[in-house]
RNA sequence: GGGCGAUUAGCUCAGUUGGUUAGAGCGCCGUCUUCACACGGCGGAGGUCACUGGUUCGAGUCCAGUAUCGCCCACCA
């Protein structure tokens, strides 16, 4: 126990964003978020999503999820556990290119590879300032220390041990392939990159030319892709063309000749019932393509424009080279009828352009035959809310492309990969030279080991993002043992991701790919996944919302640091608190200000109890609960419930019924019917014993200190602002959120059943004094009650309890006498006497 | 077209394994200020629990179907 004398007064509170500022600075000259590998105990660790710093418009939906998170991490630490809570960032990928395309006015074609990285990472770098800001802002509990970013050196490292490591295991392939494309960033995407879209279209029927002179008549929505053309395809049940099998039709406008196919799958009731093939309309073509080993006549370059193929169209925009077709062929009188279809087509989620399909050689994961694999791992994880495990599920059995990890962008993770000029080879550094640069760096091989080339060619591609986020667990534990970092395998796997559901598909399936592929293991035991944090009107909070709302003072409503300048960080903790894990939230600023009473109140609540305790020494003999009076009784019976179902619920995750819980406990039960029953003990001690007048002491010091540390993970600031206050000279932890979790005392739980006579008696003396308007805290004169229809067994237990009663109703005198009103209690009746 | 979630007081939401007159906060109405807090206390009004059937002694809670909203997925060219 510390030497100093407690406090003895609480001033009222002044400013909430002071009290605040000084806990930060003490958590963190304390270091109590350190993670220490040498302690004893078990490992709680986490997984929490590395934000993309650049697309840096955060709004209140983040500082949900978040927070949603960290109040189990300090609810783990309060339990003992030894926490590791990293903190990332996400460098990487589309978003924070064009961001800076946006900002700089650049793109991949006028601007050189190094001067566009350079951006990347000051702009990064700014992002991660204001993120840290932000999440030290909330009372985030991460350790610092811990930090990574995903262009580091040593997440670079990782990734590129990663990919080695799949690529000797099989699991790596180049292949030339035709693959999804997006032609704004002119990069190859992968499945996950892509978003459904409905639009409006048209159905376009177009005549084609048989060679007898006939016109056969198909159905498509991108005649643009005419001079593609390489087949045309019928139902084989279908008796209108079942003649024109194995003959050849001539393509308008562009002449190519190809072959009529058939297909069972072509629908007959669809437009003219005849589809043609292009290469590459979508994946069906891209599908028959392989299958009927058609041709391929590609007129779409990877800037979206069409190629020399289109002849007089080349150069055009595929929108703007629709148009013109359309209109040649309807000059033609080719264009036999036109209609409007709704449309639901893939577009890339970065860029929001449609998908095309590009030939191009990239590199891929073998994820299909993983299938399996991955629901059961998927499976084995404890998922909270366990009705997420489904968007996985669903995503899994949906996948129709291996993972095409290839990007033919700038920002990112090189491909540690050389290629031998002579014989194609692939040659890989030793591991030890990780993290290369191929562009920059000579290949370390000299000769190819299998033409004896001395000539290579660097691969230039850099890595999809979620190559290196997908190894978060393996980048925390250190797998590729980076020296002097903190972490070690022992971590692997990790105790929990957390994260949005939108990122299921993404984030969650490929780093449980990594971890079953390179460890053949879960990446973590749990998952926790937060639902999103929507506008008043329930819609995605957008950039614009964040913009619109900015008023002359700097305060914008969905923008969380404001918000904390505003109302508190412990105010906008409770609002993440109202909302159960995995459902949507709509924010509300009301609410936060709903989380600004309660911490009000609590610093109020405790101002009363030290007004209270000024003789009262916490190291006497304390008066056990049995000797205590039947109030103190009941409010420990009712904290020690509260105690157990706080502890069960964050157990599984629960934070929003613990919250709600507590909360209605603390103001209802602790607040207004238990310390107003406690006043009277304090304003007239000569009623009552010293013992009784103790044991409210006692009671209002172990409740009170309870309640801080049940409310500490949610509301971490002012909780700790009063434990610093009231028990920090009596205790020996620096810090609220390094003591144990309350365990409240089995002792604690007692029948108190007289408990009802009181709370109806209290019930009914508020209503009648609301009803002759007399104010609640005024003295009465007197309280009678009339016992005469009451039996015999309640008399005497009423008579036994005349000091609560008195107590209760705040009266100078009890008499018992014949009344009117009724008390609410059977056969009595009761008045009051100003 | 398939899947998931939602539909409970004016608003935002709780309602555990089906069990007596359905809850909270905000808002509203009324009222109370020497003695923690008016960012407070007390009292009150307000709901055919989306709809239709079914199971049951009994359903907001279970089953089937319908409708509306949101999200995810899906090749109708």
């Amino acid at each position: 126990m510390a030497e100093q004398e407690p406090v003895r007064e609480l001033p009222t509170l002044a400013d909430l964003e002071e009290v605040e500022e000084k806990c930060r600075k003490l958590w963190e000259s304390e270091g109590i978020y350190r993670y220490h590998p040498e302690a004893q105990g078990e490992i709680f660790s986490i997984d929490t999503p590395p934000p993309y710093v650049s697309a840096a418009h955060l709004h209140v939906g983040h500082a949900m999820s978040y927070t949603q998170a960290e109040f189990i991490v300090r609810f783990q630490r309060m339990q003992g556990r030894k926490i590791f809570y990293p903190m990332g960032f996400d460098d990487n990928g589309l978003p924070t290119e064009r961001y800076v395309e946006r900002k700089y006015k650049i793109n991949k074609r006028n601007t050189t590879r190094s001067e566009f990285r350079s951006l990347c990472i000051e702009e990064t770098r700014e992002g991660a300032k204001t993120y840290e800001k932000l999440w030290r802002a909330l009372g985030l509990s991460v350790d610092w220390s811990l930090r990574y970013s995903t262009i580091d050196e040593h997440c670079r490292r990782t990734s590129q041990a990663s990919f080695i490591d799949l690529y000797e295991k099989g699991h790596a392939y180049r292949a030339d392939e035709p693959v999804l494309w997006d032609t704004h960033f002119e990069t190859a995407l992968s499945q996950a990159d892509l978003e459904s879209m409905e639009r409006k279209t048209k159905l376009n029927d177009i005549a084609f030319e048989l060679p007898d002179g006939q016109q056969v008549v198909i159905s498509t929505t991108r005649p643009e892709l005419l001079p593609a053309c390489v087949a045309l395809y019928f139902n084989p049940s279908d008796e209108r063309y079942r003649h024109l099998q194995g003959k050849q039709a001539l393509v308008p406008l562009f002449g190519q000749q190809v072959p009529i196919l058939s297909d069972e799958e072509v629908l007959t009731d669809f437009g003219s019932g005849l589809m043609m093939v292009c290469t590459f309309g979508d994946s069906e073509d891209v599908a028959r393509w392989k299958r009927d080993g058609l041709e391929t006549r590609l007129c779409v370059e990877p800037n979206g424009k069409l190629s020399d193929r289109a002849g007089a169209f080349a150069g055009m925009q595929i929108e703007e080279a629709r148009k013109h077709i359309t209109d040649k062929l309807r000059e033609a009188g080719l264009l036999k009828n036109v209609q409007a279809l709704k449309q639901s087509v893939s577009v890339s989620e970065r860029s929001g352009v449609a998908a095309e399909f590009v030939m191009a050689r990239q590199w891929f994961i073998n994820v299909l035959n993983l299938q399996e694999a991955i629901l059961e791992r998927g499976h084995q994880l404890r998922w909270h809310p366990e009705w997420m495990e489904v968007r996985l599920r669903d995503w899994v059995r949906g996948l129709k492309y291996d993972w095409n990890v290839s990007r033919q962008r700038f920002y990112g993770v090189p491909f540690p990969v050389w290629y031998c000029a002579g014989c194609h080879q692939v040659v890989l550094p030793p591991r030890e030279l990780l993290p290369v640069d191929p562009i920059e760096t000579p290949c370390p091989v000299e000769e190819c080991p299998d033409c004896g080339s001395n000539q290579f060619v660097p691969e230039e591609d850099v890595m999809d993002t979620w190559m290196t986020s997908s190894l978060t667990p393996l980048i925390n534990a250190n797998w590729v043992q980076t020296a002097g970092r903190t972490g070690d395998m022992s971590l692997h796997p990790m105790t929990v991701r957390v994260q949005a559901f939108e990122i299921i598909r993404t984030w969650l399936f490929y780093t449980l790919v990594k971890s079953h592929l390179h460890c053949d293991s879960l990446p973590w035991t749990d998952v926790m996944i937060s639902g999103w944090g929507l506008s008043e009107q329930g819609k995605k909070i957008s950039k614009r919302d964040l913009e619109q709302h900015t008023d002359p003072s700097g305060y914008n409503r969905y923008e969380p640091y404001s918000v904390i300048k505003k109302f508190g960080a412990d105010a906008l903790r409770c609002w993440a608190a109202k909302t159960n894990l995995g459902h949507d939230s709509r924010y509300s600023e009301r609410e936060v200000k709903e989380g600004r009473r309660l911490v009000i109140k609590l610093w109020n609540a405790a101002r009363f109890a030290l007004m209270n305790l000024g003789d009262f020494n916490p190291q006497s003999a304390p008066i056990p609960t049995g000797d205590r009076t039947v109030e103190d009784r009941w409010l420990l019976a009712r904290l020690q419930q509260i105690v157990e179902q706080s502890t069960g619920f964050l157990d599984s995750y629960e934070y929003g019924k613990a919250f709600e819980q507590l909360e209605r406990f603390f103001w209802a039960t602790f607040c207004d019917d238990y310390l107003e029953m406690v006043k009277d003990r304090f304003w007239n001690p000569d009623r009552y014993p010293d013992e009784a007048r103790l044991s409210a002491q006692w009671t209002l010091w172990e409740s009170l200190r309870t309640i801080l540390g049940l409310f500490a993970p949610i509301i971490p600031f002012v909780t700790e602002e009063l434990y610093q206050q009231i028990y920090r000279s009596w205790e020996t932890a620096v810090s609220l959120h390094v003591t144990r979790w309350p365990q409240g005392n089995p002792e604690w739980v007692t029948e108190t059943p007289e408990m009802e006579l009181i709370e109806t008696i209290l019930k009914t003396v508020r209503s009648l004094r609301t009803e002759r308007r007399i104010s609640q805290t005024k003295q009465l004169s007197e309280l009678v009650l009339d016992l005469d229809e009451a039996s015999p067994r309640r008399q005497e237990m009423i008579r036994s309890m005349e000091v609560s009663l008195q107590a209760v109703a705040r009266a100078t005198t009890l008499r018992f006498a014949p009344a009117q009103q009724e008390s609410g209690i059977e056969g009595v009746r009761l008045e009051i006497a100003e």
